[in-house]
DNA sequence: TACAATCATGCAAAATTTTGAATATTCAAG
DNA sequence: CTTGAATATTCAAAATTTTGCATGATTGTA
């Protein structure tokens, strides 16, 4: 069975990059997997949304998910997707004609997570 | 006035990029710049289904554009999209396990377009 | 001016995606 | 086996995108 889908799975790719919150969630996810917990405290969402972008992503094979007890902590499928991103940043801004500034990442423990690495201060 | 929407305008270009004919057009131009009716018979798609990919590709400030008579040549506005759509094949691949095919681009003239360029032999 | 060729735009229906909210699932502890 | 915590799924409304088709605009030429 001779196959040219192709471009339509390039395309499937790019189209689960397209959303600035998924694109937000790879950002923390190519510095250091994630409960979805935290996930949720970073962003500033709600958690059930968190979970819909990460099923995206999941599906999209981007991103991978380890359990461990109650907690689901995700990560980047592959090391590439990160060089990808910052692609596409420097290519935004070209396109754009400026500097573009993306939200700051806390780095750390958050206040606002439950989870034991934020908790365990 | 301060702006956060880099990840905005990252999601657009990756949104302009999610869609299997843009993509294969950009490939054709990754090659070589060519003209409108070019593309359409390259694509074997109708003329003003392709226009609107175009103007699609040229609002996200992917292609740029430049007219002789009457016929408009497209060309990529910045080489390194050609580099991000390597990354995006090699990455589908990876994601989806397997051998990606891609339909050929026929290089040289085409019997069925119009364009000086192609009308020369 | 008229005509032909090339390309762009406008518009509406169909398809898909996004978003929010309610609910379901899974696991650990008691 | 019940409860609580963390996460996932379902569902429908709203928003956006895709697609096909008709038409408009621009250029070159007679």
């Amino acid at each position: 069975m001779v196959r040219n889908d192709g471009y339509d799975k390039e395309a499937q790719l790019f189209q689960a990059l397209a959303h600035p919150v998924r694109l937000q969630i790879l950002d923390i996810l190519a510095r250091q997997e994630a409960c979805v917990c935290h996930l949720t405290a970073v962003l500033g969402q709600r958690q059930p949304y968190v979970s819909q972008q990460l099923a995206a992503l999941r599906q999209a094979g981007l991103v991978a998910d380890r359990r461990e007890g109650t907690l689901i902590y995700y990560r980047l499928a592959d090391d590439r997707l990160a060089e990808l991103l910052d692609q596409g940043k420097a290519l935004a801004q070209a396109f754009h004609g400026r500097i573009l500034t993306f939200p700051p990442l806390p780095v750390g423990v958050l206040d606002n997570c439950p989870c034991p690495r934020c908790q365990a201060a």
